[in-house]
RNA sequence: GCCGCCGUAGCUCAGUGGUAGAGCGCAUCCUUGGUAAGGCUGAGGUCGGCAGUUCAAUCCUGCCCGGCGGCACCA
């Protein structure tokens, strides 16, 4: 028996499929096509064990829809682009372009060891010129239809990086790379029009019913649709006795205000429950206000030092100012309400501004509290009493009957919100209306090592885009990078050039586009990656949408996002035909290991641990020294916290099949993974032990009648894992496999009948095909030892007789009162007579039965049998 | 606070309205010419708690407890 020896086998198959071209796309318009994607990683330069779980996924996916007969695209890219590769520049002096082609020539190697079925005559990056000047042209014709625009704005300007985040970018107030606390800046800046297209990046999430529920909802969320009212308050009167500017106009208005002050309502229902008007700090009324009230000012400025983390804010207590300022009820001129600015109230939402009813909010309940406001209930709950009804210091928020409320009584609250909708639409003071948390997308930064923006600032002209015969605006060759900040900006001649509408002499943009930009539409551009349009259309036709997505959660919001709503912007500009990138998406979960500490707290690496088993409890000490190790939680693999695994080295030790098989079998796919040794190990003894059993079957099997039960195992296992990964449960796919080779190995070549040898061989011919997308390189040699015919790579899937894998008896067990008191034997499919039949003939069960009266038998086919009998 | 996920063997996790499973670990034994290995056998579980539906609940429903994740002064 000779050992299976990996370092020899996988290269040796790897070859093998790179000399036949296996991978290659090719779009067959007679097969049926399958897009396989992995989210594309980040040239960081070396693999880590959660790429190898990513993209065997992936190649598990890709190697099974190939099998069954389809043409299938699974493609490789690099998000080239972004800070690592400037920060490096900066510590060690490097050419970040040289630092990341050199990055993806080793991470290029170390993908191709995993012996994935890429198709690597489709591979680009996103820092080629070719990928980015296409990146340009579209963004071109996106300015043309008006869908990206430049404009003075508040942004979130992230401190050690020194660039802007987009909102999505900023984590709890800190920006989401360097984890620094992000400040407000105001700046010109490049931006896409998202919002454009919030409906419908709300409204198709429905469609997209292979996608987690969990995405949807948190893309549902940051968009946060909310339909509501928008309408005007008209000035009353000032505050008795202090001279208002507004008074003294003559007019009850502030200067700008003569239309009245706009408000946001989901809750236009309440408005008789109305307390006060507030508004934010940063409200233009706000300012106005200021103006000639230093307490007001005072005010203002003390709301703008509070509000700087996420946590602060959500603590912070309520407070306002009263203005002065009164407005009129819009449905009784008579009843006046007093104008606030609040702390509470945010100015990038809605209008900035609120009419409070602090029965049914309860922000705006704390408030009047806070300040005695009056506090009206105008939502009576169901079953409660007009009279009696109190608010405390909870606002109810539930359903009910309007009251208290004028012409709106008696009605439910969402014939009340129609009803004031259409009342105050009639009194031409606003109209329903839809707002939404989503803002739109700043792309800008402040970066070099990313795509040029391609526009020019002329004195004369202004901002003029670049005609596409210039593109692409590549980046000079000599950048340095000895400083922090933009080196394209600081670069002595890139930036001057001429205007291409007066001539003259005119400076280059030097912000450069977010790398989301990048990796927005780069699943379009593998459809072929050659084009010289940015996207080649009739490919695209056939290759689009995505059908399966894999990649990590924390991309539910950000990537995933951009990507469609580029989708759609280019698919509006003629370009695309799919107006959803991703038909399926799949998020994988982590690989997590033990974390291991010093008694010191110094964190310990694994592979300096020893771990011993005492009992049912587990020790841990450095390896050499013995000294004591704390065995600490179990995390995502970290470098901060050394408990990663190199994958090199397992690859090493166990080969690359049995790293593959370990992170896809111990637990389901979206659920994260424990990289433990004995795991891993496990991996590697079915690894040999499957060549073990294909070793020992006899080159020359003799034809025969093959052995019925072995068979019928093996329709069942070909039915048991073609819908375990059709089903992405990876996991309990390969645990049948487990049982299968258990199952072999009780019927073993040696001595076995002829029945057996033939039975044998159809399972081993199976069993070959079957592991082929956890374990491809054991496969083929597996194939090979039983003279399968060419490679398993071409090798079709595997099909089972739908009746072989149902048994021909079935045992049922019986039960008396709910409770197992023996079984049966009958025939599949018999009928609940027969099996009453059967089950009055045994003598054992009839014993059980002794001195008790049949009530019921209940009989579920081929399942159970239950006797009702007291 | 709202939404979602999870709770099954010592550990990590499958699974099913009807006989409780796998890998690792543990124990016993075999092998000592696969040997920094291989194999046999076995122990171990009120399926988080309580109630309901059902002939039958680990599974369905409700409530509760515990853990994790997302969102959150969004009017």
């Amino acid at each position: 028996m000779a050992r299976y020896n990996p370092k020899d086998i996988e290269p040796k198959w790897r070859q093998a499929w790179t000399d036949a071209d296996a991978f290659r796309a090719v779009a067959d318009r007679s097969k049926p096509k399958y897009y396989v994607l992995e989210m594309f990683p980040y040239p960081s330069g070396r693999l880590h064990m959660g790429h190898v779980r990513n993209y065997a996924m992936g190649d598990v996916i890709a190697r099974f829809k190939r099998a069954k007969g389809f043409a299938v695209l699974h493609p490789m890219g690099w998000d080239a682009f972004g800070l690592p590769a400037e920060n490096a520049a900066m510590e060690r002096g490097v050419d970040p372009k040289a630092w990341t082609y050199e990055n993806i020539d080793r991470m290029r190697s170390e993908l191709k060891e995993l012996g994935l079925s890429i198709d690597w005559s489709r591979e680009f990056a996103t820092c080629d010129v070719d990928y980015y000047g296409k990146q340009q042209a579209w963004f071109l014709d996106l300015f043309e239809r008006g869908l990206v625009y430049r404009k003075e704005s508040v942004v979130n300007w992230d401190p050690v990086d020194q660039t802007v985040l987009a909102n999505e970018q900023v984590v709890d107030g800190r920006g989401w790379r360097s984890g620094a606390v992000v400040e407000k800046r105001k700046l010109n800046q490049w931006s896409m029009r998202i919002t454009d297209y919030a409906d419908q990046l709300t409204d198709d999430l429905k469609a997209l019913d292979r996608w987690p529920e969990k995405v949807r909802v948190m893309q549902e969320n940051w968009i946060g649709r909310s339909k509501g009212l928008k309408f005007r308050f008209h000035f009353a009167h000032a505050r008795a006795g202090e001279e208002m500017e507004s008074a003294r106009a003559g007019g009850a208005a502030p200067d700008g205000f003569a239309d009245g002050l706009e408000v946001y309502t989901t809750r236009p229902d309440t408005l008789y429950g109305a307390s006060f008007v507030g508004i934010a700090a940063d409200h233009p009324l706000a300012a106005a206000v200021a103006a000639r009230d230093p307490a007001a000012a005072a005010f203002i400025d003390e709301c703008r030092k509070g509000a700087a983390t996420e946590a602060e804010i959500e603590t912070a207590e309520k407070k306002g100012y009263d203005t002065g300022l009164r407005v009129k009820h819009p449905f009784d001129p008579a009843w006046e309400l007093p104008v606030w600015i609040a702390n509470f109230i945010l100015m990038d939402y809605g209008t900035g501004a609120i009419f409070a009813c602090p029965a049914h909010d309860q922000r705006d309940l704390d408030f009047c509290r806070k300040y005695d406001l009056p506090v009206r209930p105008v939502v009576l709950p169901p079953g409660e009493d007009a009279a009696a009804f109190r608010v405390g210091d909870e606002a109810y928020v539930g359903p009910g009957t309007l009251y208290n409320s004028d012409g709106l009584d008696g009605l439910d609250i969402e014939a009340a919100k129609a009803e004031a909708i259409r009342r105050i639409e009639a009194q031409g003071d606003g109209e329903g209306a839809t707002v939404f948390r989503l803002r739109d997308w700043g792309v800008s930064r402040q970066r070099a090592w990313g795509c040029p923006i391609p526009v020019v600032h002329c004195p004369t002209d202004g901002v003029v885009p670049l005609p596409k015969s210039a593109l692409p605006v590549a980046h000079p060759a000599d950048i340095e990078f000895s400083k922090a900040g933009n080196a394209l900006e600081r670069h002595p001649t890139w930036k001057h050039t001429t205007c291409p509408k007066c001539g003259g002499p005119a400076v280059r943009e030097t912000d450069t586009l977010d790398t989301f930009v990048d990796s927005s539409w780069y699943f379009a551009r593998f459809a072929n990656p050659h084009a010289a349009e940015p996207i080649d259309k009739s490919e695209a036709d056939y290759w689009l949408p995505v059908d399966q997505y894999i990649g990590g959660i924390e991309h539910a919001v950000l990537h995933l996002l951009y990507a469609r709503f580029v989708t759609k912007a280019l698919a509006d500009d003629g370009q695309l035909s799919v107006r959803e990138p991703f038909a399926g998406l799949f998020t994988q979960g982590m690989v997590t290991h033990e974390t291991y500490r010093r008694q010191t707290g110094e964190w310990v690496e694994p592979k300096d641990v020893e771990i011993v088993a005492e009992g049912n409890t587990r020790r841990a000490a450095l390896a050499g020294s013995g000294e004591p190790v704390v065995i600490g939680d179990i995390e995502k693999m970290s470098k901060s916290k050394k408990n990663t695994v190199a994958p090199e080295e397992i690859f090493e030790v166990y080969g690359v099949d049995a790293a593959r098989l370990f992170v896809l079998s111990d637990s389901p796919a979206e659920r994260d993974v424990q990289w433990t040794s004995g795991g891993v190990q496990g991996a590697w003894r079915f690894v040999t032990r499957v060549w073990d059993e294909f070793d020992s079957q006899p080159a020359d099997v003799a034809a025969a009648e093959p052995d019925a039960e072995l068979r019928r195992a093996t329709h069942k296992l070909i039915r048991q894992v073609t819908e375990a990964i059709d089903g992405f449960r990876f996991n309990s796919g390969i645990a049948r496999l487990y049982e299968f080779l258990n199952l072999l190995k009780a019927n073993p070549a040696k001595g076995a009948s002829p029945a057996v040898l033939a039975a044998r061989q159809e399972a081993l011919s199976a069993f070959a095909r079957l592991i082929a997308p956890f374990t491809p390189h054991l496969a083929e040699e597996c194939w090979a030892r039983i003279g399968g015919e060419g490679m398993v790579v071409a090798a079709p899937w595997p099909t089972f007789d739908a009746a072989l894998t149902e048994d021909s008896t079935k045992v049922l067990p019986v039960q008396v009162n709910g409770k197992r008191r023996g079984e049966i034997t009958a025939p599949a499919g018999a009928e609940p007579a027969e099996v009453e039949a059967i089950l009055k003939a045994d003598a054992d069960i009839a014993a059980k039965l002794e001195g008790l009266t049949i009530r019921k038998i209940i009989v579920v086919k081929d399942r159970i049998v239950n006797i009702v009998a007291a």
